[in-house]
DNA sequence: GATGAATGAGAGTTCATTCAT
DNA sequence: TATGAATGAACTCTCATTCAT
């Protein structure tokens, strides 16, 4: 324990948890013994499990937007950094741990009518639209907006296939099929 | 209560709560006292409350197969089935209680290494797997087995985020989206 | 199934769950499936689970004095049965599911004050010590009845020390320290 | 409420239930209400029911030795300090709430094949059976090793027939039965 | 800032027994 | 005679959280 990062040490732990063995299945004592952290001290620094839990998705989240642009910052063109979120995610799939996506997840997890954590995975989401969509409209030649939309929704909506499938089917051949269908979509609109 | 549908009953009443709230948040006793039975006449027929789940979901999984079966058996061409499962999702959208797959959602709930509701939602969901290849190769005319194989995956992969992401986002979108990506790989194969 | 001794069949089995489990760590669920019996059928020849541990404990007990009673009966002098007690001990001891004395265990089970069980474990008990009573009584030359009381009672002591301690410390060495105590003791009095 | 003996109070309350009503027949909830403690509290300071029988075994036994020792004490000789022991047990058989010997009683009630009480158990009778050796020995005039433990070893089991008997028949002449029979094995051994 | 003791509510499961057939 | 469905009460144990220090 090197004192300060107290908090994050405690999130750390308490999501590593949440992934592994689901939200509702880790218990405040597993996190606190795992942790080396007193029971008092965890609720001080957040005031509930479910802050915790908002915290954990916000960290993750962050790491995740930072990790995908920068495993395609390398790439020249468009469609190859479009791709590359492909490659990004065969990457993720083969660490040891990898356990799908940590947001669809603790979507089962909640009541339909939760109020904190579902609208937080959302705007998680729709923050990854709109960065698909960016990264489409920065580099389109002839395209209309609406055209725009549909590639980078499709580009969303074949990434979030393949890393729940892959998980499901503990299998890349969902990445594959998903890369093969996106890259056909691809071709067909003119970029950079 | 009908007399001898108690089991069923159960069934019905604990399925409606784990689609709604979610298989770890919804208690036994919460089941009970729904479907008004005695503690013990529920254990009287199910060993665990995790037997209830897997009796959920194989309830589930025949009458998803079964309505899909029968919403589709209209459509004239295979082109049409295809695109009808797409619409069968727009009318499941629909309903006040739609809450996205059940299966993937229950994935969500169980630790990583769970050893019987996983492997039973990778076989549900390896049936619909065959079933679409079934569908594609059934009425193709020229196309080699990795081709029939890559569009029914296709399709499949693109209902799974469909049937997802509608719920999340709380539109149909993504199933107009999924439908239209599957309209152009269909477009490319050569069906009856 | 032989159909009739369907009665003796369920004393038969709860009793080796009583003896080896211990009486209320048997359930009556667990008599019923190992004794092939319906619930409602255990409840036609046994009006309650304690019915059945008293018709066992009267089981045992008749089966107990008749094959201690056959053991010594070879024996010619009072001496040599009287010490045979101890050479049956040793051979019950030697028995894979010997497991001390059935009452003596069923004694701790049960609370204090009951009113059933317990004192019929004394009757049995006290059958025992006036079966052994009359066993000395019957051949002595020259002594007291108290003398012979004082006799017979200590190898009543001695029996029971001997079966609980050879089974609580999985070893007949009680059983022969009690005999060679006997063997004193005997060799004090006038026995013909 | 004293603040801070509320471990030590539940050890107390569980151990009276424990004694006079069965281990298995007291629940949980009896202990709680009975020692005025949350179950969490409870659960907070012993990990299951188990935790608090062996708790309960442990400050028996020491207490037992050292009211034992000390009941003893007085005596100026070996032979008396010996007689001592069952000068001691009339005593505790007296008391009103007197149930006989708390480890036999609890060996009834587990499974033959248990793996935590019963060792315990037996470990407290071999050092009861190693002090009973050591007193006979440290006053010992002439006599081989055999001879003392065969003495020693004769005690401990009196010892355990009368605690035992007296229990079941509600009477103390077990007691004076035993007594009088290490009185004649002491006579044989030459003892300071 | 940090702690471990204490909690009320509820978790899932099993108990011996009865009832309608 | 024989049955399996149904039960209320009780079981051991765990939950997320608060409190006094």
């Amino acid at each position: 324990m090197e004192k300060r990062n107290l908090k994050q040490q405690i999130i750390t732990t308490a999501g590593n948890l949440f992934y592994t063995k689901g939200y509702n299945t880790t218990g405040i004592n597993e996190i606190i013994s795992k942790s080396n952290v007193a029971k008092a001290t965890l609720y001080h620094h957040f005031k509930s499990k479910e802050a915790i839990c908002i915290a954990y998705l916000e960290a993750k989240h962050s790491l995740f937007m930072a990790s995908l642009t920068n495993s395609i910052a390398s790439e020249n063109s468009t469609k190859a950094k479009l791709l590359g979120i492909f490659e990004y995610l065969r990457s993720e799939f083969r660490k040891e741990d990898f356990g799908g996506c940590w947001a669809i997840k603790l979507l089962g997890e909640i009541p339909q009518n939760d109020k904190n954590i579902k609208p937080l995975i959302v705007r998680q989401k729709k923050e990854l639209i709109v960065f698909l969509n960016q990264l489409v409209g920065d580099s389109v030649k002839n395209a209309s907006k609406a055209e725009i939309e549909q590639l980078s929704n499709s580009i969303y909506l074949l990434y979030e296939t393949a890393i729940t499938e892959s998980y499901l089917h503990k299998s890349d051949w969902p990445i594959f099929q998903s890369r093969s269908i996106a890259q056909k979509l691809i071709a067909e609109i003119d970029l950079k």
